[in-house]
DNA sequence: ATCGCGACCTGGTTGC
DNA sequence: TGCAACCAGGTCGCGA
């Protein structure tokens, strides 16, 4: 389940390990992870070959590549998706959905020594699909497609100010409203979770009844539970392998309500409750993160 | 504008 | 053993 952690850790991969090549072919082998581009899979492949790949980039959990006519190829990895950088030739993988034949970095750009002049594959791999690529036209600074993907809370340009202000102003639960990628990126189910156990807070809490050092802690907790993963995560592949998978290794560790229903709290001793929220779970410590009481009909005679 | 929900997907796990 | 139901959740589009 790839957060911004994940998605960060694949675009510095990608950084180290595409930019500066050129695309020499597209392979679509299922339609579906190319369903938002309006070419088609001819169309999306055909629009892709011979650019050459300029960087490395990503806004929340979107990642694109601009390339060398302004256009980009913009990716999102879903709840599944990886990207990977490979040898060409191997096996395929089950789940394997676009195959891109990558020449060698001509410029030498790319900073790993000799892989640079072999060439490799990107693959798309993505088992249950919700993710995609597309190509975005004129894209290559910011892809139209996510304009309204708000910065994150690690962009130095993020606006917490703003953010606050425009929390206070939402009826809607404080988990609901950090899951809003249109107010801040990057944090999905797992660490909004585990940012609100470490902030006191409840997912239900309305933001516009929340105190605005209570909405500025529950960001800041934000930023430690990701800025944790990211400096496990970032150092986790090696040289030709892109990886992301959300349940492996050092996610783990440092969880302290997700999926611990039952279990006790790290910090009370409390058992960790489980509810449906989104057609999805929650997880939280009823006693450190009390669940709001709901606020009474305005008149009572 | 905001809110909240269902649809989209597959495969591993659970329950009968 | 076989099979169905359930579960995981990011994003989009819809109706209210």
């Amino acid at each position: 389940m790839p957060e911004l952690p994940e998605v960060e850790t694949v675009r510095d991969g990608l950084e180290r390990h595409v930019v500066g090549r050129t695309i020499e072919s597209v392979a679509v082998l299922h339609p579906r992870p190319v369903r938002r581009d309006h070419r088609g899979p001819a169309g999306f492949a055909a629009a892709l070959t011979g650019r050459r790949i300029d960087g490395a980039r990503r806004r929340g959990k979107y990642l694109w590549l601009p390339l060398d006519n302004g256009d980009a190829l913009l990716g999102h990895l879903g709840m599944s998706g990886q990207l990977l950088v490979q040898q060409p030739g191997l096996p395929e993988e089950r789940h394997l959905r676009v195959r891109f034949a990558l020449s060698p970095c001509v410029e030498r750009r790319i900073a790993t020594g000799d892989s640079a002049a072999e060439p490799v594959e990107l693959r798309f791999v993505d088992q249950r699909m919700f993710g995609g690529l597309a190509v975005s036209e004129g894209g290559a600074d910011l892809p139209p497609e996510i304009a309204h993907i708000a910065r994150d809370p690690f962009d130095p340009e993020f606006d917490e100010d703003a953010f606050v202000a425009r929390v206070r102003r939402r009826s809607a639960g404080i988990k609901r409203l950090l899951l809003d990628q249109t107010l801040v990126s990057g944090v999905g189910n797992i660490y909004a979770d585990e940012a609100l156990w470490r902030a006191r807070l409840h997912g239900d809490r309305p933001g516009e009844r929340l105190r605005p050092i209570e909405v500025r802690r529950v960001l800041s907790e934000a930023r430690v539970v990701m800025g944790a993963a990211l400096g496990e995560g970032g150092t986790s592949f090696d040289a030709l392998y892109v990886d992301i998978n959300g349940r492996s290794g050092y996610f783990d560790r440092s969880l302290h309500v997700y999926g611990r229903e039952g279990m006790a709290c790290d910090r009370c001793g409390t058992p960790i409750r489980r509810i449906e929220f989104m057609n999805r779970s929650s997880f939280f410590c009823p006693r450190c993160q009390p669940v709001p009481r709901r606020r009474r009909a305005a008149t009572r005679h």
